[in-house]
DNA sequence: AGCTTAACCGGACATGCTGTCCACTTTTCC
DNA sequence: GGAAAAGTGGACAGCATGTCCGGTTAAGCT
């Protein structure tokens, strides 16, 4: 008997199943990986991955779902870090520095997952992840402790997606397109968030 | 005989032509402002024009042209503006006072005509329409006109980027969508003006 | 091991959008 | 008033989506 009722008694996933999971997700990797990843349409992760399509719409209700399962490992590591971390990334430091770090952070894991990003969270789609939520909150909190006494309560949730509206995955590509380099882009951003937060 | 020859005399528009496009147009206004632009199907505008797919292909690509034909004249007024109205949306005021100015304009047009952003630049389309590279050279001018000696060169075309981030049609809407008056919205990027470029 | 059951698989199908093509019609200009 | 160019609209092929269901396979029980 299951003493956890919140916690339902899961039937654990066959075999079978879990093995082509493992599939789409590797297929779907290296899918994203080489070419455009919103071009990447379910049937191509479904021939690429050798399942069939309504094998492939048990689990991930579209391409973006796929990326995000892919992308949610390295985002967790960062929000881990944000957390517990070592100052200036995680708590202890002034906010400024704080927002500094996390732009840092953010810029790299864009750059090493611009695929999987590109592929998760494009257009509106992006504020409706967890994700999103969580950055907007830790920036958030970054900003009402600096302002503690400035502008009134709605001001600085507008702030915090203010300073997150750079972070924007199409932005990030087209700077890198444009012949920027990450040094560029978190050079600027470092500066924003010292005058922004200062 | 036409003295401008880079100018090649186009044969001059059609009775029929020019009906039609007044048609399409009028339908798509009324379609973009009536639901979800991003959901408006080059078929939806045929039906709704009373004209056939390919009169309507002959004009326009796809439904992103047809918004931003639309749009055209309301961004070309705010660049007028910008070139040559009166301070501090045009020249002569302090550069953060002229950038509060500018992010207040845009603003007033996302409010306005927020349905046709949507369905003219949503996305990377973005920055691909001429719009955009106007914006982002004047927004890279006053960064420009205020950080003389701070920086390198590529370092303001990043900041341009930056600072227009926060505009995305994308983030309106969701702000908007989140309960935020454009008021608020106004006022948070005034604030980040005046920090950013004092 | 054998059997039952439920989870799982995969391809067929219906639907909707895209963009092109071309036979036909209308306008313009001489 | 007639020829040529410009414009029109619907048919068509291609592609992606999301669902559905008959057949298959693993898990659990005896």
């Amino acid at each position: 008997m299951n003493l956890f009722a919140d916690q339902p008694e899961r039937p654990r996933e066959r075999a079978d199943a879990a093995r082509n999971r493992a599939r789409v997700l590797e297929a779907a990797a290296e899918l994203f990986a080489s070419r455009d990843p919103r071009t990447v349409t379910m049937d191509d992760v479904a021939k690429a991955a050798g399942v069939g399509r309504g094998t492939l719409y048990r689990r991930f209700p579209d391409v973006a779902s796929i990326a995000r399962a892919l992308l949610d490992e390295h985002e967790r590591a960062l929000q881990e870090r944000l957390l517990r971390g070592e100052p200036p990334l995680g708590p202890g430091a002034p906010p400024a520095e704080r927002l500094a770090a996390f732009y840092a952070a953010m810029v790299e894991l864009l750059d090493a997952h611009i695929a999987l990003v590109l592929g998760a969270e494009t257009g509106p789609r992006r504020f409706e992840t967890g994700a999103y939520g969580f950055w907007r909150a830790h920036v958030r909190a970054l900003a009402a402790d600096h302002t503690t006494t400035v502008g009134a309560a709605g001001q600085v949730d507008v702030l915090a997606d203010i300073l997150l509206a750079p972070l924007a995955p199409e932005l990030f590509e087209r700077l890198r397109a444009d012949g920027h380099t990450t040094a560029e882009i978190t050079t600027s951003l470092t500066d924003l968030a010292t005058r922004v937060l200062s």
